[in-house]
DNA sequence: CCATCGCAGTTCGGTCAATGAACTATCGGA
DNA sequence: TCCGATAGTTCATTGACCGAACTGCGATGG
């Protein structure tokens, strides 16, 4: 059986066709290539096309293929925004996949910084560290992603970079705010 | 032995040059395609090359280097096994990334799955459901991925598959026990 | 001791996606 | 209406993926 069937096609060419498992159906939506970094800054903030272009270096072709399937995906809506430009935007289907980034950049951070975390999550309430599975160190409340806080960590180095992403990540900054207020 | 060194030179063209983030290393190692899917089997006990193949249905070309690229990266380590051939095992570094996969797999489920979760986890000690956290919700005790048991859950459905590892999972069975015994 | 079998991993030609640069389209404002 | 900024497309090149066939090796057995 064929899965290319969900909304007009799978991710070109992307599917794992006779893998009956709820594994593959997700990487079908995520598993390509830049696909959760372009998700990584919508969790950031960012929400416009030349935003994603300018800070991950994505070729504008693959962005724009990317954009289409997670919005065909319903991962996110693209609203008209301030300027007539689309604003792209994680629906609540995905909002869920927080924990999978989370997961992963803190794999990555155990094994790929030596010099500690690039990034620190924290409460917005508090300002207490929460844990990889979203628990507040301080009041012990799970927090939902929207209440997070992203700050620089000891392991984040210079990069030289100043598109507005990059500068705008430099100081903490509340989870999914928009990066052009 | 075709091992595409680590050491001068991203994995070929799937490097993120230019990301200064834990997730684009970590999706250097791991964001490849198939290659959480080899994870994956990997959890649920497949070790053999011909297992993975048949398993995945993976060119197999594609799956021996990704097997070198995982043990070149330390997630997976390559003992020789019973009768000569190299038994690929998940190390440390790798078992870490389970919460990745459970994730994953949960979102899946949540969103591709209607019919209810493919496969259910369990501790082995209580046989009670344990959450997406790792947390048995009979004893409350946090559970390392080598006490879990997956057995098939109510989505799983009739796939016609006759594969070693397909067959070996129709039945409860112990997370990371060898398929072959 | 040699033939055979099963499994591991490589080779190879065709196909398809990623890349990067240049180009076009559209909207808002002066 | 003209202009500048941003969004998104086109296109030739490069490289990864695919699938099938092939090679090589250790174990088995007559």
């Amino acid at each position: 059986m064929n899965y290319r069937s969900y909304a007009g096609g799978m991710p070109l060419g992307k599917d794992y066709t006779g893998q009956y498992c709820s594994l593959a159906r997700a990487l079908e939506v995520v598993g390509e290539r830049w696909t959760l970094l372009i998700l990584r800054d919508a969790f950031f903030g960012v929400r416009r096309f030349g935003d994603f272009a300018a800070h991950l270096g994505v070729p504008r072709a693959v962005l724009s293929d990317r954009l289409g399937s997670l919005t065909a995906a319903g991962v996110l809506t693209g609203a008209p925004g301030r300027h007539g430009h689309t604003e792209y935007v994680l629906t609540s289907k995905g909002l869920e996949l927080w924990p999978v980034i989370r997961t992963l950049l803190d794999w990555g951070d155990e094994h790929y910084s030596a010099a500690g975390p690039r990034r620190v999550f924290r409460h917005g309430a508090d300002d207490a560290p929460v844990t990889t599975g979203g628990v507040c160190t301080g009041c012990g409340q799970d927090v939902p992603v929207t209440d997070l806080v992203v700050a620089p960590g000891p392991g984040l180095a210079e990069t030289g970079a100043t598109d507005p992403v990059t500068t705008a990540l430099a100081t903490p900054h509340r989870m999914l705010a928009p990066l052009h207020a």
